[in-house]
DNA sequence: TTGAGGCTTTCAACA
DNA sequence: AAAGCCTCAA
């Protein structure tokens, strides 16, 4: 059979054994992937339906690639193969049969801006003061708690909180869990935490989905947590078929839950566990194989294993000291460059990792200077942008009306004058009668002032409430799409500001509605809840634009599961990888020393590690000391560079520039100089250095002002002034006025100013 | 009562 | 760099 040929003797026995419980340990680059693929493929040759399958993954991007891989080995029926996230098919699952435990189809994903948002509310209720008490630290304990075995076995949550003298957490934790329930949503641990309750609680629908699915693959099951084990487990119970695979040197989510112990236990777990070990490695040359292994053997808590390189040697690992962190992003486009015209590489045949997002801006503005195209992978994404999330939060809300989180965004977006206030007295009848806030404007229950806007609000609601039965069938979900963007009178707002950062909202609204067009194109029964459920989960790849030859940047952690020719490792530092919140326990610094192993492990060809000596981040500038890791890769793998900012030697002047001055100033003047050469092509939208300095200065032409500038102007209360600015379109005009002793800022529309005569 | 601009604070990794 | 609070104007 040709489907074996290209397996190597372990991963030929991984796909061959076909029943029973199965526990692959595989290394990096040990071909994983590969074996999943195949056996998958092997199963469907073998006569088992495509979709008896059941494949789940960690990232989307991860789950996407497997169903091409497989349907590239087995043709289209492999688009039947039952491929998914953990998230996304607890989603499924109990979007289908969540009916059994009173979840109704059409519940809303809370992410973890909504969860914060709904948090402040009840501290604000309970009157509590959101800035001392963070939502985001509430939110973070609320998903821990999710996250653990005793939650899921019935100990009173009130158990299992942390006690703080200033609040009650277990009066805020019950709060949520009701606000949630009336609200109709589910958070992330929600979608486990309620999957098990189902398979639990449902005998038919776990009875029903044993008859569907009956061979199990669980890819990355080192980061399972508690309730990704339970789901296994009991779907699997019927025929125990289940097959997992993982790396306990990979494990770099357990603050996300994961439990080491799903993989350590899982031969105790499970009777007659056949155990296949891949230990050869294809993808890395010996130097960086040597060196992550070197590194990773630090830890002590670890399975030893026997990993060799298959590819033999290669060049030695460069190991680049910067002056700082324009150093650092110069050195490393530098070499991008001269790789690319010495040797036959493409753009995506590079990768630059980074610890945290924040350190992506500069090795942006480099390549954007340089006119290397990239992408970045996570970070601040397409669809957390105010006006995806603004237009994303009307379909939310017509689909779930309960989801009053979403109706608090959308009610004064665009603004309707329904301000804080109003918004108050509705939350509050809706309160007393115990009925949902939707319910309160829908029957128009507000008494005394009305605002004007909220029966436009109602009304613009109420048309969209009444298309949406339509959607799937007669109008198409882009078109229903384009009706909330017009309806709500949100483009038209967007049109009327004319400014350069509203236009290029309307362009993301546009893509928005590009990429709803091409996601029903690939699904002709797309409905409105599943699309929104999809962009809920899917949150790794930025951009739905370009998709073509890239540079990628990003975090470590979203690294794994891929290879590149060539990557850099940055910001190798002390404090920064390893994080400081990770430095003072043993368990963090072995989490780490797992981080720094996967992203070394990425590397095919060549790997360049970089620290730099100074680094500024938000808190003003700091001299870093190399990372730890760095130290634990034996010499006679590196090569050592040493590389100093041409354009910005922040070191040498520290004191008198760069004390003093606010760090902003330096940045512009990094812009400037990043911009110089380009004006040739001010209309590029990647080129959003040019855009961002023009925005400063001032419109002056068809401002459709009465005045102009350095006229004198009176006004009733500030007397007689000279206008000194002007900015902005017809209602917009904003006037600057320097009225000698103060100057103000003016909107022409309202402001009571006569010409002096 | 709403909206806009200025000032202050704060900063991990992800589905 | 970005989000939240405070103040001022209409």
């Amino acid at each position: 059979m040709n489907l074996l040929e290209k397996l190597n003797k372990n991963q030929r026995e991984a796909v061959l054994h076909t029943e029973g419980p199965l526990l692959i340990l595989a290394g990096a680059g040990s071909g994983k992937t590969r074996v999943i693929t195949h056996r998958i493929a092997y199963l469907i040759e073998k006569g088992i339906r495509p979709y008896n399958i059941f494949a789940v993954t960690f990232t989307n991007k991860a789950a996407e690639e497997m169903k091409n891989r497989v349907m590239n080995i087995v043709g289209p029926e492999g688009n039947s193969v039952f491929i998914k996230t953990f998230h996304s098919a607890a989603a499924y699952i109990l979007r289908r049969f969540g009916e059994a435990i009173n979840i109704t189809k059409n519940f809303t994903i809370y992410d973890m801006g909504d969860q914060e948002d709904l948090i402040k509310k009840i501290l604000i209720d309970l009157k509590l003061d959101p800035k001392k008490i963070r939502p985001a630290m509430i939110a973070s304990k609320i998903s821990e708690i999710k996250d653990k075995e005793d939650y899921l076995e019935g100990v009173d949550p009130a158990l299992l909180l942390p006690d703080y003298f200033a609040f009650n957490f277990a009066e805020v934790f019950d709060l949520y869990r009701n606000k949630m329930t009336e609200n109709n949503a589910l958070d992330f641990n929600d979608l486990l935490c309620q999957t098990v309750r189902l398979l639990r609680e449902s005998k038919d629908s776990l009875k029903d989905m044993q008859r569907m699915w009956r061979y199990f693959m669980i890819d990355e099951y080192q980061d399972t947590n508690y309730s990704q084990y339970l789901i296994a487990k009991y779907l699997s119970s019927a025929t125990k078929n289940l097959c997992v695979v993982g790396d306990d040197d990979q494990s770099i989510y357990s603050w996300r839950g994961a439990d080491i112990k799903n993989i350590l236990n899982f031969e105790r777990d499970n009777e007659n566990t056949k155990v296949i070990t891949l230990e050869e490695n294809y993808r890395s040359t010996k130097q960086i194989l040597d060196a992550a292994y070197c590194v990773v053997q630090n830890n002590v808590n670890r399975k030893n294993k026997n990993i060799k390189s298959s590819r033999g040697d290669g060049e030695n690992i460069t190991w680049c000291i910067a002056n700082n962190e324009y150093g650092e992003g110069e050195f490393v486009i530098n070499n991008i460059i001269s790789l690319k015209s010495r040797e036959k590489l493409s753009n995506r045949d590079f990768a630059i990792f980074y610890r945290t997002n924040a350190q992506s801006r500069i090795f942006e503005d480099y390549l954007r200077r340089e006119k290397i195209p990239y992408r970045i992978i996570g970070g601040m994404k397409f669809y957390d942008r105010k006006e995806i999330k603004d237009i994303l939060a009307y379909l939310k809300f017509i689909v779930n009306p309960n989801d009053s989180i979403s109706l608090f965004r959308i009610i004064n977006t665009p603004v309707r004058g329904i301000g804080k206030a109003s918004q108050d007295k509705i939350s509050e009848i809706a309160r007393s009668e115990g009925i949902s806030e939707w319910t309160v404007i829908r029957d128009e229950l507000m008494t005394g002032k009305v605002p004007k806007g909220l029966d436009d609000f109602k009304k613009i609601i109420t048309a969209l409430m009444n298309d949406l039965p339509e959607v799937p069938a007669q109008i198409k979900l882009s078109k229903f799409m384009t009706d909330i963007v017009e309806i709500s009178g949100y483009r038209e707002n967007l049109r009327e500001e004319n400014t350069l950062e509203s236009s290029s909202r309307i362009d993301n609204i546009n893509e928005l509605i590009n990429s709803i067009y091409d996601y029903e194109q690939s699904d002709l029964d797309a409905t409105p809840e599943q699309f929104i459920q999809d962009i809920s989960l899917y949150t790794s790849e930025q951009n739905p634009e370009e998709k073509h030859d890239c540079v990628t940047l990003m975090t470590v952690h979203n690294a794994k599961g891929l290879e590149f020719p060539v990557v850099f490792l940055t910001g190798m530092e002390e404090n920064t990888f390893p994080h400081k919140f990770s430095i003072d326990t043993e368990n963090g610094i072995e989490e780490e020393r797992r981080l720094c192993y996967v992203g070394l492990t990425r590397a095919m060809d060549r790997i360049f590690i970089t620290n730099a000596e100074l680094r500024r981040n938000f808190m003003g500038t700091e001299y870093k000391t190399p990372s730890r890791f760095i130290d634990e890769i034996p010499r006679e793998y590196m090569n050592m560079k040493s590389y100093i900012s041409q354009m910005f030697n922040r070191e040498s002047k520290f004191d008198e520039r760069f004390e003093t001055r606010p760090y902003i100033q330096n940045r512009d003047k990094f812009k400037q100089a990043a911009s110089i050469n380009k004006n040739e092509n001010r209309n590029d939208p990647s080129d959003k250095i040019i855009i961002s300095s023009e925005k400063k200065e001032p419109e002056k032409r068809e401002s459709g002002s009465r005045f102009s500038l350095k006229e004198s102007v009176v006004h009733p209360e500030f007397g007689v002034g000279k206008i000194i600015k002007i900015e902005g379109t017809g209602d917009n005009v904003k006037l600057t006025i320097d009225f000698g002793t103060k100057k103000r800022i003016l909107l022409e529309k309202y402001a009571p100013l006569d010409k002096l005569n």
